[in-house]
DNA sequence: CTGAAAGCGCTAACAC
DNA sequence: GTGTTAGCGCTTTCAG
């Protein structure tokens, strides 16, 4: 047995003779130093760890043994280098700054994570960031890629799937692309708050929109516009936000201003109805919900805490990311799949800011 | 220039040849691909996307042709593989539910990408955990790790340090390990408040700790405590939360249910000091401030928000981002580096939660 | 079951 | 400046 890599034998030699406490883990270690300690061949030791290999139990010992003596723990690059597969996934997002979305993030995290796979974070803000990530991403050969926001082009997204890397949108819905895409289904939540509302007997109804160009935004809308069409409703107030906390705030103080203003406010996100509620609490005296009804979207934690006490469409995050990642995993195990969409359902949650049959006023 | 890839030849031929339009990105496209198209070396390839290497105008432009006709990318794992950089950086993070993570989050992915490095992110549970996604972080040969949360083995942190991966905690400081630190002075925080509230004439205090065993609710007692006793206080109130919203309201409960309730409250985050809050005012009709003072940590975003208007220690999120860039950046740079300890103090905000000299209620 | 050998796609000497 | 060559650490045939 000769030792191939002369730079190692150094390092080789003293943990295995000098050192009496063993590394956990030594980076400079190669399967080559291993198979030298243990004896055997280089391919040897990779069978060893390679899942499903035959050795036999002899060399598998001598080699464990080996390994554990040098602190052995594999190279994830040169086996990513050979195998095609990193078991790295790319998460591309646009902003935490909804609490909604380090929900999303850290269930997103945990599920890849049991199912053995990583994930390369990569925040974006605008569109040609996406582009940018997305290549950085394949740079790296991710095994998949998860888009939390924003429109990818329509080059790259074909791309992408039809060369073997998976996209998921998630809660993103592009007509133009190829990807697949799984989300809630927001239209769906809109007409649901606007039949609500009409039902409960508001008559001077608003809404909030969030980034123009978002598409969740714009799909609460329609959904929301179509269902008070439907039910005959007309004179619908809007104002736009960004879906901040301050935005909200904002169109609210703009709608409250007006000599019509509205008894009902739905905002296409919580955390600008927290603005809402805010404003028109602390900067009109308005109590929430006897003179002003307040619906957001999205179920984010604060929501049910009592200061806000949110009536709102829950998305039902874990469905969701479930969905996503078996979206994704099954065009993984299965390249030259169908594109797939998925629209899970929403659900009312009432609370007290609107719709409430005890219409007691807010907490304080 | 023989084709040395007989694999990608007929790809090679299809797409120079017969495809009009070329693809933004091809995984299967390697250097000696370009090569054979352009009529140069591999080598030569490599050098005109190493920056820096010494090349020709006219081979730069034959084989930056050949490559944007192609699609060529690039692979990172290759490079990685030889070069030993991977330009990732591993964050290993507890929980997201504290709104103040996800506003480090944010500014580190951002930092660290214009600086060109792509993060990793593993989320751990239990202290078990943090040395796995450690171990699994070094096996893809990341560049640096930042940790920000829990404690690592004293033995795995040093041997990273000491081998080369520079490894710096984030608001977490071990006496044990050899790792580098950057942190808020959550000590100098408490002292901050014990002042603030005995000079306001608070005699009844209580203090709601954050999980046992971290680092941060700790550092933030001791001082805390240290300066209530050098101003001659004794008898503080003291119960125990994890963090969370729903531990801060259960703590607050058990505080205000006391025939000798506390006159103020100070809590090792925000996040309980907006379930005290709600607490006192929602289930014992309390007013804040005026018969109770609330005081936090952090100042997550919604400290400022009306309906909290949270006396708090606001981290200077920036600074200790940067400065925790900076210390890895420099160890990644400078391998045999000193370890680095750095604290930067907090600063008390006053809003309406306690302390303010107006002591109006809070808005609703 | 095991070792030898051929690459994965790339960088980095090294001669020319 | 450019091509040749030798690996980076690993998986995977392919003989035995």
């Amino acid at each position: 047995m000769t030792t191939r890599n002369p730079r190692r034998n150094t390092t080789k030699t003293q943990t295995a003779d000098a050192l009496p406490a063993a590394p956990v883990f030594s980076a400079e270690v190669s399967q080559v130093d291993v198979a030298d300690l243990a004896g055997v061949s280089q391919s040897a030791v990779s069978r060893v760890f390679t899942p499903g290999a035959s050795v036999s139990d002899e060399t598998r010992a001598k080699v464990g043994d080996a390994a554990r003596r040098l602190g052995y723990r594999g190279n994830a690059i040169a086996r990513s280098l050979v195998t095609r597969r990193t078991n790295i996934i790319a998460i591309i997002m646009a902003s935490l700054a909804n609490p909604f979305y380090p929900v999303v993030l850290e269930r997103f995290i945990t599920k890849l994570q049991e199912l053995g796979y990583w994930v390369l974070l990569f925040k974006i803000t605008d569109q040609q960031a996406v582009d940018d990530a997305l290549l950085r991403a394949l740079q790296y050969r991710v095994d998949g890629v998860i888009m939390t926001s924003a429109v990818l082009s329509s080059q790259l997204a074909d791309e992408c799937s039809s060369r073997g890397t998976p996209v998921v949108l998630f809660n993103r819905y592009e007509y133009k692309t190829k990807a697949s895409a799984v989300g809630c289904d927001h239209a769906g939540g809109g007409r649901l708050v606007a039949e609500a509302l009409l039902r409960a007997g508001h008559r001077r109804l608003a809404f909030i929109a969030g980034q123009e160009g978002s598409s969740t935004s714009r799909d609460r809308e329609a959904g929301f516009t179509e269902r008070l069409g439907e039910l005959g409703y007309s004179g619908l107030l809007r104002e736009t936000g960004d879906y901040s906390y301050e935005s909200g705030r904002a169109a609210a103080r703009r709608l409250l201003s007006r000599p019509d203003r509205p008894d009902a406010i739905f905002c296409a996100n919580d955390l600008m109805a927290c603005g809402v509620i805010d404003a028109a609490r602390c900067e009109f005296n308005l109590s929430v919900p006897e003179s002003l009804a307040v619906v957001g979207f999205d179920d984010i934690p604060m929501a049910a805490w009592p200061a806000y006490d949110l009536t709102t469409i829950h998305q039902p995050i874990d469905r969701l990311v479930d969905a996503t990642i078996e979206t994704l995993v099954s065009a993984l195990d299965n390249p030259g799949g169908e594109r797939i969409l998925r629209l899970i359902p929403g659900q009312l949650v009432i609370r007290r800011s609107a719709l409430a049959q005890d219409a007691a006023n807010l907490c304080p």
